[in-house]
DNA sequence: ATTCCACAGGAAACAGTGGTCC
DNA sequence: GGACCACTGTTTCCTGTGGAAT
Protein backbone atom coordinates (compact mmCIF):
# COMPACT_ATOMS: atom_id res chain seq x y z
CA UNK A 1 0.00 0.00 0.00
CA UNK A 2 1.64 3.50 -0.70
CA UNK A 3 1.37 6.79 0.95
CA UNK A 4 -1.06 8.14 -1.24
CA UNK A 5 -3.94 5.20 0.12
CA UNK A 6 -2.47 5.70 3.33
CA UNK A 7 -3.51 9.24 3.21
CA UNK A 8 -6.89 8.75 1.62
CA UNK A 9 -7.78 6.20 4.37
CA UNK A 10 -6.96 9.09 6.68
CA UNK A 11 -8.30 12.12 4.79
CA UNK A 12 -12.03 9.24 4.93
CA UNK A 13 -11.68 8.88 8.62
CA UNK A 14 -11.32 12.41 9.36
CA UNK A 15 -14.27 13.64 7.31
CA UNK A 16 -15.81 10.52 8.16
CA UNK A 17 -16.99 9.36 5.58
CA UNK A 18 -16.96 5.43 4.04
CA UNK A 19 -18.55 3.72 1.33
CA UNK A 20 -20.10 1.36 3.96
CA UNK A 21 -20.98 2.93 7.19
CA UNK A 22 -23.15 6.28 7.37
CA UNK A 23 -23.45 5.78 10.88
CA UNK A 24 -20.88 4.04 13.21
CA UNK A 25 -22.76 4.63 16.54
CA UNK A 26 -25.84 2.09 15.81
CA UNK A 27 -23.68 -1.10 15.26
CA UNK A 28 -22.12 -0.31 18.74
CA UNK A 29 -24.81 -0.29 21.24
CA UNK A 30 -27.46 -2.12 22.38
CA UNK A 31 -30.39 0.40 22.26
CA UNK A 32 -31.29 2.29 20.18
CA UNK A 33 -33.99 5.21 21.62
CA UNK A 34 -37.56 4.91 20.47
CA UNK A 35 -37.06 1.60 18.78
CA UNK A 36 -38.51 -1.18 20.36
CA UNK A 37 -36.47 -4.44 19.75
CA UNK A 38 -39.22 -6.82 18.50
CA UNK A 39 -40.80 -7.29 22.10
CA UNK A 40 -43.68 -4.98 21.71
CA UNK A 41 -45.79 -7.68 24.40
CA UNK A 42 -43.09 -7.68 26.58
CA UNK A 43 -42.65 -4.18 26.83
CA UNK A 44 -46.50 -3.44 27.21
CA UNK A 45 -45.94 -5.76 30.58
CA UNK A 46 -43.42 -3.96 31.89
CA UNK A 47 -45.14 -0.49 31.15
CA UNK A 48 -48.37 -2.05 32.85
CA UNK A 49 -46.52 -3.07 35.51
CA UNK A 50 -45.23 0.59 36.08
CA UNK A 51 -47.90 2.43 35.22
CA UNK A 52 -49.06 1.58 38.80
CA UNK A 53 -46.18 3.91 39.94
CA UNK A 54 -47.52 6.64 37.71
CA UNK A 55 -51.15 6.06 38.97
CA UNK A 56 -51.44 4.50 42.39
CA UNK A 57 -47.93 5.93 43.53
CA UNK A 58 -46.97 2.67 45.01
CA UNK A 59 -44.32 0.80 44.57
CA UNK A 60 -43.85 -2.23 42.22
CA UNK A 61 -41.33 -4.87 41.98
CA UNK A 62 -40.35 -7.14 38.34
CA UNK A 63 -37.90 -10.23 37.72
CA UNK A 64 -37.10 -10.58 34.04
CA UNK A 65 -35.38 -13.07 32.53
CA UNK A 66 -34.00 -14.59 29.91
CA UNK A 67 -30.20 -15.90 27.81
CA UNK A 68 -28.10 -12.63 26.70
CA UNK A 69 -28.91 -11.00 23.96
CA UNK A 70 -32.45 -11.84 24.03
CA UNK A 71 -33.43 -7.67 24.37
CA UNK A 72 -34.36 -7.69 28.14
CA UNK A 73 -31.85 -4.34 29.11
CA UNK A 74 -32.70 -2.92 25.69
CA UNK A 75 -36.85 -3.13 26.53
CA UNK A 76 -36.12 -1.99 30.23
CA UNK A 77 -34.39 1.18 28.85
CA UNK A 78 -36.41 1.84 26.56
CA UNK A 79 -39.74 1.53 28.82
CA UNK A 80 -38.06 3.87 31.10
CA UNK A 81 -37.12 6.39 28.59
CA UNK A 82 -40.51 7.01 28.45
CA UNK A 83 -41.83 6.34 31.78
CA UNK A 84 -39.40 9.16 32.52
CA UNK A 85 -41.06 11.56 30.56
CA UNK A 86 -44.08 10.71 31.42
CA UNK A 87 -43.36 11.64 34.89
CA UNK A 88 -41.77 14.46 33.85
CA UNK A 89 -45.00 15.70 31.56
CA UNK A 90 -47.20 14.89 34.95
CA UNK A 91 -44.55 16.91 37.47
CA UNK A 92 -43.36 13.41 39.06
CA UNK A 93 -40.39 13.30 40.75
CA UNK A 94 -39.09 10.14 39.36
CA UNK A 95 -35.41 8.47 39.35
CA UNK A 96 -34.17 5.65 37.84
CA UNK A 97 -30.65 4.40 38.60
CA UNK A 98 -29.21 1.79 35.86
CA UNK A 99 -26.55 -0.30 37.79
CA UNK A 100 -24.79 -3.29 35.73
CA UNK A 101 -23.95 -6.36 38.95
CA UNK A 102 -21.54 -7.80 36.51
CA UNK A 103 -19.26 -5.01 36.33
CA UNK A 104 -20.11 -3.36 39.91
CA UNK A 105 -19.47 -7.02 41.04
CA UNK A 106 -19.44 -6.74 44.93
CA UNK A 107 -22.53 -5.46 46.60
CA UNK A 108 -20.82 -2.58 48.18
CA UNK A 109 -19.69 -1.69 44.25
CA UNK A 110 -23.65 -1.88 43.92
CA UNK A 111 -24.69 0.67 46.54
CA UNK A 112 -21.72 3.15 45.85
CA UNK A 113 -23.42 3.21 41.76
CA UNK A 114 -26.66 3.33 43.33
CA UNK A 115 -25.64 6.57 44.82
CA UNK A 116 -23.48 7.77 41.98
CA UNK A 117 -26.47 7.42 39.57
CA UNK A 118 -29.23 9.13 41.80
CA UNK A 119 -26.69 11.99 42.00
CA UNK A 120 -26.09 11.27 46.25
CA UNK A 121 -22.69 11.85 45.99
CA UNK A 122 -22.58 15.48 44.35
CA UNK A 123 -24.72 16.25 47.64
CA UNK A 124 -24.71 16.72 51.20
CA UNK A 125 -21.06 15.14 52.23
CA UNK A 126 -23.11 13.06 55.54
CA UNK A 127 -24.52 11.09 52.86
CA UNK A 128 -22.54 10.78 50.72
CA UNK A 129 -21.41 7.06 50.04
CA UNK A 130 -17.52 6.77 48.99
CA UNK A 131 -16.33 4.24 46.99
CA UNK A 132 -14.73 1.99 49.99
CA UNK A 133 -14.40 2.92 53.86
CA UNK A 134 -18.23 2.58 54.87
CA UNK A 135 -19.95 -0.49 56.00
CA UNK A 136 -22.77 -2.04 54.50
CA UNK A 137 -25.02 -0.99 56.64
CA UNK A 138 -24.26 2.59 56.49
CA UNK A 139 -23.96 2.85 52.65
CA UNK A 140 -27.78 0.93 52.56
CA UNK A 141 -29.01 4.05 55.44
CA UNK A 142 -27.36 6.83 53.78
CA UNK A 143 -28.99 6.06 50.26
CA UNK A 144 -32.53 5.28 52.22
CA UNK A 145 -32.00 9.05 54.52
CA UNK A 146 -31.48 10.88 50.71
CA UNK A 147 -34.66 9.32 49.37
CA UNK A 148 -36.56 9.76 53.09
CA UNK A 149 -35.63 13.38 52.76
CA UNK A 150 -37.06 13.71 49.14
CA UNK A 151 -40.36 13.72 50.75
CA UNK A 152 -42.15 12.49 47.61
CA UNK A 153 -39.09 10.76 44.89
CA UNK A 154 -39.82 7.64 43.27
CA UNK A 155 -36.76 5.28 42.57
CA UNK A 156 -36.96 2.62 40.07
CA UNK A 157 -33.76 0.87 40.68
CA UNK A 158 -32.70 -1.88 37.74
CA UNK A 159 -30.02 -4.18 38.40
CA UNK A 160 -28.89 -6.21 35.55
CA UNK A 161 -27.13 -9.16 35.93
CA UNK A 162 -28.86 -9.68 39.10
CA UNK A 163 -28.15 -13.30 39.13
CA UNK A 164 -24.44 -12.83 39.09
CA UNK A 165 -25.12 -10.80 42.02
CA UNK A 166 -26.85 -12.98 44.24
CA UNK A 167 -24.18 -15.85 42.89
CA UNK A 168 -21.49 -13.99 44.72
CA UNK A 169 -22.76 -12.11 47.22
CA UNK A 170 -25.84 -13.76 49.15
CA UNK A 171 -29.07 -11.81 48.18
CA UNK A 172 -28.54 -9.47 51.74
CA UNK A 173 -28.53 -6.32 49.62
CA UNK A 174 -31.72 -7.26 47.75
CA UNK A 175 -33.46 -7.81 50.83
CA UNK A 176 -32.23 -4.53 52.11
CA UNK A 177 -33.88 -2.51 49.01
CA UNK A 178 -37.45 -5.22 48.93
CA UNK A 179 -37.63 -4.29 52.31
CA UNK A 180 -37.16 -0.71 52.49
CA UNK A 181 -40.20 1.11 52.08
CA UNK A 182 -40.75 -0.38 55.53
CA UNK A 183 -38.40 1.91 56.79
CA UNK A 184 -39.34 5.57 54.36
CA UNK A 185 -41.52 7.21 56.37
CA UNK A 186 -42.47 10.09 53.70
CA UNK A 187 -44.34 9.49 50.56
CA UNK A 188 -40.72 8.82 48.39
CA UNK A 189 -40.55 4.60 47.81
CA UNK A 190 -37.97 2.48 45.73
CA UNK A 191 -39.17 -0.23 43.57
CA UNK A 192 -36.92 -2.83 41.91
CA UNK A 193 -36.21 -4.58 38.52
CA UNK A 194 -33.96 -7.37 38.63
CA UNK A 195 -32.85 -8.81 34.95
CA UNK A 196 -31.24 -12.05 34.94
CA UNK A 197 -29.60 -14.69 32.64
CA UNK A 198 -30.25 -17.34 34.64
CA UNK A 199 -34.25 -18.86 35.41
CA UNK A 200 -32.86 -20.63 38.15
CA UNK A 201 -31.37 -18.10 39.93
CA UNK A 202 -34.85 -17.55 42.24
CA UNK A 203 -33.76 -20.85 43.92
CA UNK A 204 -30.75 -19.48 45.97
CA UNK A 205 -32.78 -16.66 46.92
CA UNK A 206 -34.73 -15.90 50.41
CA UNK A 207 -38.38 -16.89 50.27
CA UNK A 208 -39.31 -13.44 52.08
CA UNK A 209 -37.23 -11.61 49.00
CA UNK A 210 -38.00 -14.25 46.48
CA UNK A 211 -42.17 -13.00 47.07
CA UNK A 212 -41.70 -9.95 47.34
CA UNK A 213 -39.19 -9.17 44.03
CA UNK A 214 -41.46 -11.50 41.88
CA UNK A 215 -44.61 -9.98 42.22
CA UNK A 216 -44.77 -9.81 38.34
CA UNK A 217 -42.17 -11.94 35.92
CA UNK A 218 -41.60 -11.99 32.42
CA UNK A 219 -39.14 -14.50 30.56
CA UNK A 220 -37.72 -12.88 27.30
CA UNK A 221 -37.19 -16.16 24.56
CA UNK A 222 -34.24 -16.32 22.15
CA UNK A 223 -34.91 -14.27 19.38
CA UNK A 224 -36.40 -16.26 16.08
CA UNK A 225 -34.10 -16.31 13.01
CA UNK A 226 -36.86 -14.71 11.00
CA UNK A 227 -37.08 -11.64 13.98
CA UNK A 228 -32.94 -11.25 14.18
CA UNK A 229 -33.47 -10.86 10.41
CA UNK A 230 -36.08 -8.27 11.44
CA UNK A 231 -33.38 -6.67 13.84
CA UNK A 232 -30.55 -6.66 11.52
CA UNK A 233 -33.00 -5.06 8.69
CA UNK A 234 -33.43 -2.27 10.68
CA UNK A 235 -30.06 -1.64 12.07
CA UNK A 236 -28.85 -1.74 8.63
CA UNK A 237 -31.41 1.44 7.46
CA UNK A 238 -29.82 3.11 9.98
CA UNK A 239 -26.06 2.34 10.26
CA UNK A 240 -25.11 1.74 6.27
CA UNK A 241 -24.94 3.36 3.08
CA UNK A 242 -28.23 2.15 1.06
CA UNK A 243 -27.98 -1.05 -1.07
CA UNK A 244 -24.34 -1.90 0.87
CA UNK A 245 -25.62 -4.97 2.73
CA UNK A 246 -26.76 -7.81 0.93
CA UNK A 247 -29.88 -9.38 2.08
CA UNK A 248 -28.17 -12.62 2.15
CA UNK A 249 -25.50 -11.43 3.98
CA UNK A 250 -28.26 -10.44 6.88
CA UNK A 251 -29.68 -13.86 6.27
CA UNK A 252 -26.39 -15.72 7.32
CA UNK A 253 -25.86 -13.03 9.86
CA UNK A 254 -28.63 -14.02 11.56
CA UNK A 255 -28.66 -17.89 11.03
CA UNK A 256 -25.05 -17.73 12.41
CA UNK A 257 -26.36 -15.91 15.60
CA UNK A 258 -29.52 -17.64 15.68
CA UNK A 259 -27.46 -21.05 16.23
CA UNK A 260 -26.31 -19.60 19.32
CA UNK A 261 -29.67 -19.12 21.59
CA UNK A 262 -31.01 -16.25 19.17
CA UNK A 263 -28.26 -13.67 20.79
CA UNK A 264 -28.95 -10.16 18.22
CA UNK A 265 -26.08 -8.52 19.94
CA UNK A 266 -23.92 -10.68 18.69
CA UNK A 267 -25.60 -10.67 15.18
CA UNK A 268 -25.48 -7.31 15.05
CA UNK A 269 -21.90 -7.19 16.08
CA UNK A 270 -20.96 -9.59 13.85
CA UNK A 271 -22.64 -7.15 11.17
CA UNK A 272 -20.39 -4.23 12.31
CA UNK A 273 -17.10 -6.78 12.21
CA UNK A 274 -18.03 -7.62 8.68
CA UNK A 275 -18.17 -3.83 7.41
CA UNK A 276 -14.90 -3.22 8.79
CA UNK A 277 -13.39 -6.19 6.60
CA UNK A 278 -15.32 -4.71 3.87
CA UNK A 279 -14.25 -1.37 4.54
CA UNK A 280 -10.49 -2.79 5.02
CA UNK A 281 -10.87 -4.68 1.39
CA UNK A 282 -12.10 -0.90 -0.19
CA UNK A 283 -15.21 -2.74 -1.31
CA UNK A 284 -18.52 -0.90 -1.25
CA UNK A 285 -20.43 -4.47 -0.13
CA UNK A 286 -20.87 -6.55 2.48
CA UNK A 287 -21.35 -10.09 1.42
CA UNK A 288 -21.55 -13.36 2.97
CA UNK A 289 -17.91 -13.94 2.67
CA UNK A 290 -17.47 -10.80 5.49
CA UNK A 291 -19.49 -12.31 7.86
CA UNK A 292 -17.70 -15.57 8.14
CA UNK A 293 -14.55 -13.96 8.11
CA UNK A 294 -16.25 -11.69 10.81
CA UNK A 295 -17.05 -14.81 12.46
CA UNK A 296 -13.54 -16.15 12.61
CA UNK A 297 -11.96 -13.01 13.49
CA UNK A 298 -14.39 -12.62 16.26
CA UNK A 299 -13.49 -15.70 17.75
CA UNK A 300 -9.70 -15.45 17.42
CA UNK A 301 -9.80 -11.75 18.89
CA UNK A 302 -11.58 -12.81 22.06
CA UNK A 303 -9.72 -15.63 22.86
CA UNK A 304 -6.39 -13.79 22.05
CA UNK A 305 -7.30 -10.97 24.15
CA UNK A 306 -8.41 -12.70 27.33
CA UNK A 307 -5.32 -14.74 27.10
CA UNK A 308 -2.77 -11.54 26.26
CA UNK A 309 -4.37 -9.80 29.52
CA UNK A 310 -4.40 -12.80 31.90
CA UNK A 311 -2.12 -13.29 35.03
CA UNK A 312 1.45 -15.23 33.81
CA UNK A 313 0.19 -18.04 36.68
CA UNK A 314 -2.94 -18.04 34.10
CA UNK A 315 -0.75 -18.08 31.16
CA UNK A 316 1.84 -20.79 32.74
CA UNK A 317 -1.24 -23.25 32.79
CA UNK A 318 -2.04 -22.82 29.52
CA UNK A 319 1.86 -23.44 28.38
CA UNK A 320 1.29 -26.64 30.40
CA UNK A 321 -1.88 -27.99 29.08
CA UNK A 322 -0.15 -27.54 25.83
CA UNK A 323 3.10 -29.73 26.69
CA UNK A 324 1.32 -31.96 28.31
CA UNK A 325 1.05 -35.79 26.74
CA UNK A 326 -2.25 -36.80 28.29
CA UNK A 327 -3.60 -33.34 29.90
CA UNK A 328 -4.04 -35.07 33.60
CA UNK A 329 -4.50 -32.58 36.40
CA UNK A 330 -1.49 -34.13 37.91
CA UNK A 331 0.79 -33.91 35.00
CA UNK A 332 -0.63 -30.30 33.95
CA UNK A 333 0.51 -29.06 37.45
CA UNK A 334 3.72 -31.28 37.58
CA UNK A 335 4.54 -28.99 34.21
CA UNK A 336 2.86 -25.77 35.33
CA UNK A 337 5.26 -26.24 38.38
CA UNK A 338 8.34 -27.04 36.60
CA UNK A 339 7.89 -23.48 34.10
CA UNK A 340 7.88 -22.32 37.45
CA UNK A 341 10.73 -23.48 38.98
CA UNK A 342 12.95 -22.15 35.19
CA UNK A 343 11.22 -18.80 36.10
CA UNK A 344 12.52 -18.66 39.37
CA UNK A 345 8.88 -17.99 40.35
CA UNK A 346 6.42 -19.57 43.26
CA UNK A 347 4.04 -21.95 41.95
CA UNK A 348 0.99 -21.25 43.47
CA UNK A 349 -1.44 -24.42 45.02
CA UNK A 350 -2.99 -26.96 43.09
CA UNK A 351 -6.48 -25.97 44.93
CA UNK A 352 -5.41 -22.47 43.26
CA UNK A 353 -5.03 -23.94 39.74
CA UNK A 354 -8.04 -26.52 39.59
CA UNK A 355 -10.07 -22.87 40.50
CA UNK A 356 -8.30 -21.11 37.64
CA UNK A 357 -8.76 -23.87 34.76
CA UNK A 358 -12.60 -23.99 35.67
CA UNK A 359 -12.37 -20.26 35.30
CA UNK A 360 -10.47 -21.38 31.70
CA UNK A 361 -12.94 -23.96 30.80
CA UNK A 362 -15.95 -21.64 31.54
CA UNK A 363 -14.01 -18.86 29.10
CA UNK A 364 -14.01 -21.86 26.46
CA UNK A 365 -10.34 -21.73 26.20
CA UNK A 366 -9.99 -25.38 27.25
CA UNK A 367 -12.22 -28.36 27.95
CA UNK A 368 -12.45 -30.95 30.61
CA UNK A 369 -13.84 -34.54 30.95
CA UNK A 370 -13.47 -36.08 34.05
CA UNK A 371 -12.44 -39.53 33.98
CA UNK A 372 -11.99 -42.53 36.55
CA UNK A 373 -9.07 -44.43 36.46
CA UNK A 374 -10.93 -46.70 39.21
CA UNK A 375 -8.12 -47.80 42.03
CA UNK A 376 -5.86 -45.21 40.05
CA UNK A 377 -8.06 -42.12 40.91
CA UNK A 378 -10.19 -39.88 39.61
CA UNK A 379 -8.70 -37.01 36.87
CA UNK A 380 -9.75 -34.64 34.43
CA UNK A 381 -8.42 -35.13 30.61
CA UNK A 382 -7.73 -31.65 30.03
CA UNK A 383 -7.60 -30.74 25.75
CA UNK A 384 -6.86 -26.58 24.63
CA UNK A 385 -10.10 -25.77 22.34
CA UNK A 386 -8.26 -22.55 20.45
CA UNK A 387 -6.31 -23.01 17.73
CA UNK A 388 -2.33 -24.13 19.52
CA UNK A 389 -0.80 -20.50 17.41
CA UNK A 390 -3.01 -18.38 19.21
CA UNK A 391 -2.55 -19.33 22.62
CA UNK A 392 1.56 -19.00 21.05
CA UNK A 393 0.95 -15.51 20.27
CA UNK A 394 -0.58 -14.43 23.16
CA UNK A 395 2.12 -16.10 25.56
CA UNK A 396 5.08 -14.52 23.71
CA UNK A 397 3.59 -11.28 24.43
CA UNK A 398 4.37 -11.74 27.80
CA UNK A 399 7.80 -10.85 28.76
CA UNK A 400 8.75 -13.59 32.00
CA UNK A 401 6.99 -16.46 29.66
CA UNK A 402 8.98 -15.38 26.28
CA UNK A 403 12.08 -17.18 27.12
CA UNK A 404 10.58 -20.39 28.19
CA UNK A 405 8.53 -20.31 24.81
CA UNK A 406 12.14 -19.66 23.27
CA UNK A 407 13.54 -22.87 24.43
CA UNK A 408 11.29 -25.19 23.44
C1' DA B 1 -18.46 -55.29 50.19
C1' DT B 2 -14.66 -52.62 51.12
C1' DT B 3 -10.56 -50.10 50.15
C1' DC B 4 -8.07 -46.78 47.92
C1' DC B 5 -6.50 -43.39 44.61
C1' DA B 6 -6.26 -38.68 42.70
C1' DC B 7 -8.50 -35.48 42.47
C1' DA B 8 -12.77 -31.58 42.60
C1' DG B 9 -14.51 -28.10 44.86
C1' DG B 10 -16.82 -25.74 49.18
C1' DA B 11 -15.85 -22.98 53.28
C1' DA B 12 -13.22 -20.32 56.07
C1' DA B 13 -9.32 -17.76 57.02
C1' DC B 14 -5.51 -14.79 55.90
C1' DA B 15 -2.43 -11.13 53.90
C1' DG B 16 -1.97 -7.03 51.72
C1' DT B 17 -3.95 -2.88 49.93
C1' DG B 18 -6.51 1.20 49.92
C1' DG B 19 -9.89 3.68 51.79
C1' DT B 20 -13.13 6.44 55.62
C1' DC B 21 -14.39 7.97 60.20
C1' DC B 22 -13.89 10.13 64.52
C1' DG C 1 -3.49 8.05 64.09
C1' DG C 2 -5.91 4.12 65.40
C1' DA C 3 -10.16 1.65 64.60
C1' DC C 4 -12.79 0.00 61.21
C1' DC C 5 -14.29 -1.40 56.50
C1' DA C 6 -14.27 -3.76 51.82
C1' DC C 7 -11.80 -6.04 48.10
C1' DT C 8 -8.81 -9.37 45.70
C1' DG C 9 -6.08 -13.27 45.46
C1' DT C 10 -4.59 -16.89 47.76
C1' DT C 11 -3.90 -20.88 51.18
C1' DT C 12 -5.50 -24.35 54.32
C1' DC C 13 -8.57 -27.69 55.61
C1' DC C 14 -11.87 -30.68 54.61
C1' DT C 15 -15.50 -33.71 52.49
C1' DG C 16 -17.17 -36.11 48.56
C1' DT C 17 -16.68 -38.95 44.39
C1' DG C 18 -16.42 -43.13 40.63
C1' DG C 19 -14.79 -47.21 39.73
C1' DA C 20 -10.77 -50.63 39.56
C1' DA C 21 -8.45 -53.52 42.75
C1' DT C 22 -8.68 -56.44 46.60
Amino acid sequence: MNDDSLDSIFDKAASGTSLVVKDRRTLTIDYVPDRLPFRDEESKTIAHTLSIILKGSRPSNLLLFGKPGTGKTAVVKNVLHRLSVKGEELGIELTVPFVNAKSANTAYKVLHEIAEKMGINKGEKKLQVHFTGLSMGEATDRILEFIQRRKKLYVILVIDEIDSLVEKNGDDILYNFTRANERISTESFISLIGISNSLTFKDKLDPRVRSSLSEEELVFNPYTIEQLQRILAERTLLAFNEDVVSSAAINLCAAMAGREHGDARKAIDLLRVAAEIAEIERTNKVEEKHIRLAQEKIEKDTNYEVLRNSTTHTKMIMLAVLKSRNGNTGEVYEIYSDICRRIEQEPLTQRRITQIMSELDQLGLITSDVISQGRYGRSQKIRITVPHSTVKEALKEDSILAGVLSID
